[in-house]
DNA sequence: TCCTTATATTACAAATCTGTAATGGAATTT
DNA sequence: AAATTCCATTACAGATTTGTAATATAAGGA
């Protein structure tokens, strides 16, 4: 889940939008002033700041050179038709800004389409030693990168969204090869599945991820 | 389609939440009782269980516990005012609850947030008519499955994560060759480029997408 | 314009991927 | 134990991917 900072002075509005944003799967922090806005920012490492312009103590450019410092991405809150502050927040190297009064469906968009751009999106799953980022197509055990093809890969993948549960052969085969919709054999599977323990597994005769279920399929241990 | 399990035994209200949710684009199965509950729970595996906490044969805990160790989200349903229910539903790991009576858009509004936190990690990058889905791996264009090779793939994510940037030859050799260390050609990548181009682009000759920047590198319209 | 440089295109072997068939082995049933 | 069923392993040919070299085209500077 991804983790907001709102440094904002308006009781209302940390309220309004610590609630709205739950819903939609943020995790919002919210401070109040620029000393205690840098602090955090420090401690807490948010994927990404809202901060509004006008803060009581000082203003928010001041935490935004921090947050830009520390790598954090930032979107500016401003007062409507506050131009100078707009020209200025992007100078400082603000990743968007948007405007009071706004439509909280379209902060939304804003965050996510910032956060896309900063490639902070949550995408590495952890798997024992095993390491798979969704955001760049990479596997690695261990620290090494290991190369899977394209079918291979989604074979993990759809083990990965739904960890811990059994995989009827079926399933794999309508998830892998459904697309393409020509039929490809019962053993076409079997197969894979040893390419994938053969990359994935310490010891591929003994799998301890992907695991055999006798009758039913196959489970990945989560 | 989601597909929900009702845990339930009013038949009047069973009728009419399973109507109801059609209405909404969910297709629900329901049962009457803890076992056979849990016993559909691992025949159907369905995305989320409603689960009536006064079950006539035992209660609704069992359900829970039961969808807990499945890995499938729970929203309650409580008579009113039972407010130790409440808390002792929300202990067990139930995502949310409701009281009767309740109010149906009420319901569909709190299945739609719990399915998205429980949820399939936001996966799903739209550019154009291109749809990719860094959680199966797929990329479609015009709702047609395009098969990307392994680093076709992943030239095409190092862009989608840095949507809008040039990005140089240099930057992107490292990403998609660095893991293995060794070097390639620098004409390799201009290679890769026309093959993902090929296959992502309406017109490959005229770049809509993947667009050229001379002298710097290529950049993701976004 | 001519030259230079940057990118595009094409073609081609070597490596790898992909699907299947044949064989082997383990677990379960009769 | 024998038969059966389900899964694992191996080997292999055809298709695709992968990297490179050779050639063509486009853009910018002298």
């Amino acid at each position: 889940m991804d983790r907001l900072l709102l440094v904002e002075d308006d009781p209302t509005l940390i309220r309004m939008l610590t609630e709205f944003l739950a819903t939609e799967n943020f995790h919002v922090t919210s401070v109040t002033g620029q000393k205690a806005a840098c602090e955090k920012l420090e401690t807490q490492n948010p994927d990404l700041a809202l901060v509004d312009i006008s803060l009581a103590d000082g203003n928010g450019f001041a935490v935004c050179a921090q947050a830009k410092e520390l790598g954090v991405p930032v979107i500016f809150l401003t007062a409507s038709g506050d131009e100078y502050s707009v020209v200025t927040g992007l100078d400082m190297g603000a990743d968007d800004y948007i405007s009071k009064p706004f439509r909280p469906r379209e902060l939304v968009s804003r965050i996510r389409s910032v956060l896309r751009r900063a490639g902070k999106r949550q995408s590495i799953i952890c798997l024992g030693n095993l390491v798979v980022d969704t955001n760049k197509g990479t596997v690695a055990r261990n620290g090494q990168d290991v190369y899977l093809s394209a079918l291979e890969y989604r074979l993990l993948l759809v083990f990965l969204n739904n960890r811990g549960q059994v995989l009827t052969r079926d399933k794999l085969l309508e998830e892998i090869w459904d697309c393409a919709g020509d039929y490809v054999g019962d053993n076409t599977l079997t197969v894979y599945i040893k390419r994938v323990r053969e990359k994935i597994e310490a010891d591929p005769q003994n799998p301890t991820l992907i695991k055999t279920v006798r009758g039913l399929g196959y489970k990945l241990e989560g």
